[in-house]
RNA sequence: GGGACCGUAGCUCAGCUGGAUAGAGCAUCUGCCUUCUAAGCAGAGGGUCGCAGGUUCGAGUCCUGCCGGUCCUACCA
C-alpha cells in the first residue's frame, strides 16, 4: 500500500512536470525525518531551483497544485525552504490494507542465479562459512518474497588442493587404508575429524616442505579421477558435503543444485571456454618473462587503470606452463554455464530430500537421472563470495565480456562482503592460542589450514543450549521434547540475526558473548514480539470469544476515526512498510536492511502492545480496531520473519 | 609499488541514489510485573561523524590531500 501511494505520486508529480514545465526528470520521494511532516516528502523543487531560476519554495507551492488530486493524498503542504510533504487519507490507507490490494507490476521474468556456500568439502563448516550461507538464503528468500524466480547452487570443489590434502593426510600420515576412511565417514562428525587432520597435515607440510610431492601426486590423481587415491578424495569429498548439507538445515538453508568440479573437468568444460577464450583473442600464449608458456589473460580486461601496454607478467595465468587450467579458467566456463552460454550442461542425480519434501540434485559422472529438472540457463547471477576473492571475480567477469557477452557481464554480481574474524577476547575464551602480535589486533583472522575457529555445529550448539535454559526456567510445565524445539528455533533465530545484522562490507569481529545475546537488536527480540502478537489473539480465544469479520465490521471511517489517533497512524504506517522494506533492501543488496525492518518492527509492536492493553479495551470500536491492529501486526511479524527464515516459535 | 575497503556515542554498528534537529543495540544510571509473558517498556547521561581543504541552496554522505587500520595484488583455491 505505502509502495503503491508512493509510485501513484511519483507518476502524477512526473506527469504533472511534463505538462506545466515540459520536463522529463525522475521524481524522488523520501520519508520525512519527522513523523510530524507527513508520510511523504518530496525534494523536488529543490532539483528544479535552478533551471527554473525560482525559489524553491515558490516551485513548491505550484507543485503542490499537481498532487492535490491524488487518490489516498489527503494533504499536501509546503514546508521548509521547499519541500513538498504530503499526508495520506488515513482511513482510506487502512481500508486498502484491511481488503488487500493488487500488487502493482509483475516481477522481471528470468531466472535468477544465486551461488552460495561453496564450502571446501575437506573440513567441518566455520562462522565464516555461516555468514555466507546465511546472507546468501536470506537474499534468495527476499528474491522470491519479491516475486523472483531463483536458482540456488552450492559449487562443490572436490578435486582442489583442500581435499587432496586430507587425502594426503589419511594415506600418509595416518597411513589409513580405504576401508578404515570409509569407516570413519560413516561415523559422526567426520567433519571435525577431517577439521584437526587438515590443520596437522598443514602443518607438516611446513616441517617437512618436501611432502609437497605427496600433494602434487594426490593432487594429480584426484584431478584425472584414476586410482585409490581418487576414490579416496570422492569419498571424503562426498561425506563432508553430507555434513555440511545437514549443518545447513539446522538453519533452515538447502539448495536446489551442487555443482562439481569433478564433473566441471570430466566433461571438459573448461576445453570448450578455453576454445571461445583463444577464438576470441581473450587469452594468449606468452613467448617470454616469467609467465612463458602460460594462455593469459591481458591484465586490461580486468584492471580499469591497467593500459594496452601492461606486459605479460601483469595478465593473469589462466593455463600453467603445464597445460593444467587454473581454478579461474575452470571458474570462466562455469560462469558460462550460468548463464547457457556454454553449450554443454551437467547430468544430475538426487542427493537428498529435505524434511519438507525438497529434492537437492548434484551433478552426476555418468548419464544421471533423466527425470532431473532443467539447471542453469540464468539471466542474472549473484556469486556469494567474500571481498578477498573480489580480484578472482573481476577477471571471471573480464571473460565474459571478452568473449563479447556484456549483457551476462553487467548481469554478473560479486556479492562480496566482508569475513569473519574473531574478537580477542573470544579466542581466549575458546582457548584459542594468541601470539603477542594477534593480541594486538583488533580481531584475529579464522584459519582453516590452522584449525583456528569456531565451528558452525559447535555454535549452533551452544546457541540451543543457552535457549533450553531459558526456556526451561520459563516453561517447565511444557513437554522437553517441545521445549528442546522451542530452544532450536530461538537458537536459529539467534544466529541468523546476528549474521544478517551487519552490512555486507563490514568485517564482524565475532564476539561470543555478543552472539549468544537474546536481548536488544536480536533475533530472539523480533520472535518475542511475533510471541506476544500471536498470544493475545491466542488469548481472545480461550476466553471463548471469536476474532472478529475485520472487513465486515471495520469501515474507512471508522479506521478514520481510530486512526485520528496519532500512535495508531503511526504503528499502523510502520507495520505496512514491509513491501518498502524489502524494495529498498534489494535494491542495495544489503539482507541487512530488511532485518532492522524487522528489528523496527518488533519494536513498533513491543511499545503497542505495552501501550494498550487490547482485550481490556471497554470501547467496542476501538476494541475492534486494536484487535485488527494486532493481528495485522501478527502477520506482518510473520511475514518478515518467513523472509528471514526466522522461525515463530509457539511460545517462548 | 598498484588496487579496494574501513575510520560515526565508552563498546558493536545503522545512516537508502547529497536533504529538515546524526540514530539503534550493548554497557552505566533511574523508574515500571495484581494486567494480553519483564527475552519487555519508559527515561537519563554519552558526538570535533579520523584531520584539512574543495564542490553547492545544503555534506556523515560527493571530490582532493594527509593520518590511522585492514584485505587483495600466486603457474593456491
Amino acid at each position: 500500500m505505502f509502495t503503491h501511494l508512493e509510485a501513484e505520486t511519483s507518476r502524477a508529480l512526473a506527469a504533472y512536470l511534463q505538462e506545466k514545465y515540459e520536463l522529463t526528470a525522475p521524481v524522488v520521494t523520501e520519508q520525512p525525518k519527522d513523523p510530524a511532516f507527513g508520510e511523504l516528502a518530496l525534494p523536488a523543487a529543490f532539483a528544479l531551483a535552478k533551471q527554473l531560476r525560482k525559489a524553491p519554495k515558490a516551485i513548491a507551492e505550484e507543485l503542490a497544485a499537481g498532487l492535490r488530486g491524488v487518490p489516498g493524498i489527503a494533504a499536501v503542504e509546503v514546508a521548509g525552504a521547499g519541500y513538498l510533504n504530503l499526508r495520506f487519507d488515513r482511513g482510506a490507507y487502512a481500508e486498502g490494507l484491511l481488503r488487500g490490494y493488487e500488487r502493482a507490476g509483475a516481477p522481471p521474468a528470468g531466472k535468477v542465479i544465486v551461488e552460495h556456500t561453496n564450502i571446501n568439502p575437506n573440513k567441518a563448516a566455520h562462522i565464516g562459512h555461516l555468514r555466507n550461507s546465511v546472507l546468501g538464503d536470506t537474499f534468495v528468500r527476499m528474491l522470491r518474497g519479491a516475486g523472483r524466480t531463483v536458482e540456488i547452487q552450492n559449487y562443490i570443489d572436490n578435486t582442489g588442493v583442500q581435499v587432496a590434502d586430507v587425502v594426503v593426510g589419511f594415506r600418509y600420515l595416518e597411513k589409513k587404508s580405504a576401508e578404515e576412511v570409509a569407516a570413519l565417514a560413516r561415523a559422526p562428525k567426520f567433519d571435525y575429524y577431517c577439521w584437526d587432520l587438515y590443520a596437522r597435515m598443514s602443518a607438516y607440510y611446513t616441517d617437512n616442505p618436501e611432502a609437497i610431492q605427496w600433494r602434487r601426486d594426490t593432487l594429480h590423481a584426484i584431478e584425472h579421477g584414476e586410482g585409490e587415491l581418487a576414490a579416496l578424495g570422492h569419498l571424503v569429498a562426498d561425506a563432508i558435503v553430507e555434513c555440511h548439507l545437514t549443518t545447513m538445515w539446522r538453519l533452515g538453508i538447502a539448495y536446489d543444485v551442487l555443482p562439481r568440479e569433478s564433473e566441471i573437468l570430466h566433461l571438459a568444460f573448461w576445453s570448450t571456454a578455453f576454445e571461445q577464450l583463444k577464438e576470441r583473442k581473450a587469452v594468449y600464449l606468452v613467448e617470454d618473462g616469467k609467465n612463458k608458456g602460460c594462455w593469459v589473460m591481458a591484465a586490461h580486461h580486468f584492471r580499469d587503470h591497467a593500459g594496452e601496454e601492461a606486459g605479460d607478467d601483469d595478465a593473469k595465468v589462466i593455463v600453467r606452463s603445464n597445460g593444467t587450467v587454473t581454478y579461474v579458467g575452470k571458474d570462466i566456463a562455469y560462469q558460462l554455464w550460468k548463464f547457457g552460454l556454454l553449450g554443454k550442461d551437467f547430468h544430475y542425480r538426487p542427493l537428498r530430500t529435505y524434511p519438507d519434501g525438497h529434492v537437492a540434485w548434484v551433478a552426476a559422472p555418468d548419464e544421471g537421472d533423466p527425470a532431473a529438472p532443467g539447471f542453469g540457463g540464468g539471466t542474472e547471477v549473484y556469486n556469494v563470495i567474500d571481498s578477498r576473492q573480489s580480484y578472482l571475480q573481476d577477471v571471471v567477469v573480464a571473460g565474459l565480456r571478452a568473449l563479447g557477452y556484456e549483457e551476462q557481464a553487467e548481469r554478473s554480481v560479486h556479492f562480496s562482503y566482508e569475513m569473519v574474524a574473531l574478537s580477542p577476547r573470544t579466542c581466549v575464551e575458546l582457548g584459542i592460542p594468541l601470539s603477542e602480535e594477534d593480541k594486538a589486533k583488533p580481531y584475529v583472522e579464522v584459519s582453516g589450514r590452522k584449525g583456528l575457529g569456531v565451528k558452525a555445529d559447535d555454535l549452533i550448539d551452544k546457541l540451543i543450549e543457552k535457549a533450553k535454559a531459558e526456556v526451561d526456567a520459563r516453561h517447565a510445565d511444557k513437554p522437553a521434547d517441545e521445549r528442546l524445539r522451542v530452544a532450536t528455533q530461538i537458537a536459529t533465530g539467534a544466529l541468523r540475526y546476528f549474521l544478517l545484522k551487519f552490512t555486507r562490507n563490514t568485517v564482524i569481529a565475532f564476539d561470543l558473548q555478543e552472539a549468544l545475546s537474546f536481548e536488544g537488536e536480536t533475533g530472539p527480540y523480533v520472535q518475542y514480539a511475533a510471541v506476544r502478537a500471536r498470544n493475545i489473539l491466542r488469548k481472545l480465544e480461550e476466553r471463548g470469544e471469536t476474532l472478529p469479520d475485520f472487513a465486515a465490521a471495520l469501515t474507512g471511517a471508522s479506521l478514520g476515526r481510530q486512526l485520528a489517533a496519532e500512535e495508531f497512524w503511526q504503528l499502523l504506517l510502520n507495520a505496512s512498510k514491509s513491501e518498502k522494506a524489502l524494495k529498498t533492501a534489494l535494491e542495495s543488496g544489503e539482507p541487512a536492511q530488511f532485518a532492522r525492518y524487522a528489528f523496527t518492527l518488533a519494536q513498533a509492536f513491543n511499545a503497542f502492545y505495552h501501550d494498550f492493553p487490547i482485550l481490556a479495551e471497554k470501547d467496542p470500536e476501538k476494541r475492534t480496531f486494536l484487535l485488527w491492529l494486532a493481528s495485522y501486526f501478527h502477520s506482518q511479524l510473520e511475514r518478515t520473519l518467513a523472509i528471514l527464515c526466522i522461525p515463530a516459535p509457539d511460545y517462548m
